[in-house]
Order: C-alpha cells, then structure tokens, then sequence
DNA sequence: TTGACATTCATACGTTCGTATGATTCCATA
DNA sequence: TATGGAATCATACGAACGTATGAATGTCAA
C-alpha cells in the first residue's frame, strides 16, 4: 500500500513538472512514467489515462491556492488591503509554484474551456476579488466602475509577470529568479495594484 | 507561378489558424495541408519543415503590429498619450488578428525561448514602450521608478485582456466578441493605463 | 513544339504515441 | 504458512506523426 501511494505521487509530481514545461500534448506517458520511476502502465492504472492525471494535476496545484486566497482576503477588513493581500498571496503562491501560471497558460492559450477543477478555482479565486472591489466601491476607497473589469485589472498585474517577466526581464538583463529582484517586483505590483483601485493612492 | 504563391499563403494562412488554434503540437502537417487544401509534401517544399512554417506564420503576424506601434507611438507628442498609442494600436491590432496572443502566449507557457522573430518584435515594442515611459518621467508626467517595470504593468493590461477576458468574462456572462463590450474594455483599458503610469490620471 | 524548371502529387519509412492485456511480484491478513 | 487482492511489470497493437522520395503535372522561354 505504502509503495502503491508512493507510485501515484510519483507520477503527480513528475506531472506536475513536465506538464508545465511541456504541455500535455508534448509530455508522453513514456516520459511520466520514467521520471517518475513507474511502469508504463502505471498512469492508466492510477488515474485511468493521461488526461485524468493531467487534470488531478491542475486540481492538486489549484486547490490549496484557493484556500490560501480565500483565507487572506478574510483576515483583513479594508477591501484595498484586502485585495493587495489576494495579489501578494497568488505572488507567494506561485513563486513556491511556478508550474500553475504555465499550465493556466496554456490552458488559456487552447482557447478550449478550462478543466473543471481550474475553472472552479479561477470562478471562487475572482469571486473574492470582486467581493472585495465592489466592499470598496460602497465605501469610496475603490474607483467606481464595473468590478469585472476592474478585478481584470488586478489580476493582470501579478499574472502578466509570472508570465512575461521571465522573457522581458531576461531581455533587459535582470534576472527574475534573483530574491533581489523578485522581491522589487513584488512591491512593485502591489504599488500598481493600488493604482489601478484605489481612488487615493499614495503617489510616490 | 501564381498557383504555386497561392498554394504557399494558402498553408501561411492555414498556420496561422490551426497553430493558434491547437498548438505547434497539435497541429499536424496533414491537417496544415488538408486545410490549405495542398498536398502532404507542401509544407517540406514551401517551407523545409513544419517548424519553418511555423516561424514564418509569427513573422507574418509580429511584424506588421511592430510597424503600426511604431509609428502610432511617433505620431504623438505627449509620452502619457504615446502610451495610450500604444496600447490601443495594440487592443486593435489584436482584435483583427486573434491568433497572435495565442501564439505569443504558447511560446511564453512554453518556458522555452521565443522564436527569433517574435523575440525580436517584443524587443522592439518593448522600446517603443520604455522610451515613452522615461520621456515621461523626465518631464513628470509618468511616475518615477523602474521603466522596465512600468512597461511591464501597462502592458499587463490589454495583455492580459487579450488572454483571459474569454473565460473570465464568459463566466461572468459578458460576451467578449460583442462590439459594444469590446468598446468599453478598450476605453477601460486605456483609463487603467493611465492609472498605472501618470503622475495626475484624471480620476473618474 | 520542345525542353527545362517549378510545382504538385501519391506513397512509403521509421518513430512515437496512448492504451490494453496478461503475467508476475509484493504484502497484509487469516 | 497460505491466500487473495493490490501493485508492478514486459510487451503488443493500431494509429498518427514528420519527413523523404520519385513520379506526374503544370508553365513558360526558346
């Protein structure tokens, strides 16, 4: 039993790791189970097929950020902390995870429709943020306007460098893995997160 | 000749569909030249390789929005509003050509380095974008900071747009493609941008 | 009209793919 | 120690893949 759960978690994290740097069509099931020291057979024996285990993978990285996101946001009653405290939590998140942003990529990228357990995540994950914007919207400390689009805004402060920081910076010549740099990055976002909400930003 | 050129673009074309659509991976050269309606063979003859032609359809998309951003950006004296150029030449660019956040977005999901082309087309936009941005910051109209990082912020925002409006707007029950509500995401996207960048955005 | 070159075509080769199958090994419980 | 089910293994199958090859066809100058 012990050896058994030792397979299946073998092959949720070599697929965790090669689904983000490949994608799923350019991961085989001969790759998965090399890595993860597994029999061939041993992803249909575990999950059923390639793309069951794919999507335990999104489900396995998607649900603790969640909780995280979710339990952040409470512990905080002013909506603009509360929604710089979601961005510094999806920032935390995937700076532990870097292979979520890659995968939510490209599933965003197929044009398909997410896998169920990513699209519940995103749905509950953008639920709090617009609870948030539309709190500070009532008191006046959040602009006025569509939450929606508002809630877009914020989260394509974080989500645009987890994703692109890695090619421009690397252009510009800083390195984004650098604590340093990283950790510059991050207040920045907070700051130009508050920028786009917050009706009285500190301008610095 | 002139077949022969059209059996060429016909397969461009189809690249620039199905790649976008499906992946590099996911496409296959049977079904590039079964949509072009050309032989099997025609990818090899036209292009050498099925990843020649896959360069050659990000090419053909990169370079004509790094002409129209270029010269948008000159067009104006104010950096504030050569920013806004910017983006707008961008958010328009993108809605007549869909499959270019896509393709762009594969390649950055992808962990591996841009194809010469597009490396090349960021590059260059990214400049016209930082120039700007540090024009602005010498006469004060554009926050001080790191211009890099302020390049990266304004271009989160049609960025990701581009990429996530679909599913998060769907699951909000806004249709992205109707013309009235991709209005009123450009103008939103614009005000946004000028939150993020000007020292004095006018606030709504 | 002929010849030469560009283009299009049908087809075959060798790989790799996801999955299925049945044998084998392991191990807790009786 | 015996046994039954869980886990692991080697292997095979058919399909789809990218590419190479040579024949067939089209096109235009000489």
């Amino acid at each position: 039993m012990k050896t058994a759960k030792d397979a299946r978690t073998r092959l949720l994290e070599a697929g965790t790791r090669l689904f983000a740097q490949r994608g799923f069509d350019g991961t085989s099931v001969r790759d998965l189970t090399r890595r993860a020291r597994a029999n061939l057979g041993a992803v249909t024996y575990y999950f059923g097929s390639k793309a069951a285990l794919y999507h335990a993978v999104i489900a396995a990285l998607a649900e603790p950020l969640v909780d995280r996101i979710a339990q952040a946001a409470q512990a905080l009653s002013q909506p603009v902390d509360r929604i710089e405290a979601v961005v510094r939590t999806f920032l935390e998140y995937i700076g532990t995870h870097p292979e979520l942003p890659a995968l939510i990529l490209r599933e965003l990228a197929s044009g398909r429709r997410l896998p169920p357990p990513a699209e519940e995540a995103m749905r509950r994950n953008f639920g709090v943020l617009v609870d948030a914007i539309t709190a500070g919207q009532r008191d006046g400390t959040v602009r006025p306007g569509d939450p929606v689009l508002l809630a877009l805004s914020v989260m394509a402060q974080p989500f645009h460098f987890a994703i692109a920081s890695r090619v421009v910076l690397a252009a510009a010549g800083i390195n984004p893995a650098d604590a340093a740099v990283r950790a510059r990055m991050v207040e920045h976002i907070a700051r130009a997160v508050r920028w786009v909400v917050a009706t009285n930003p500190k301008t610095p």
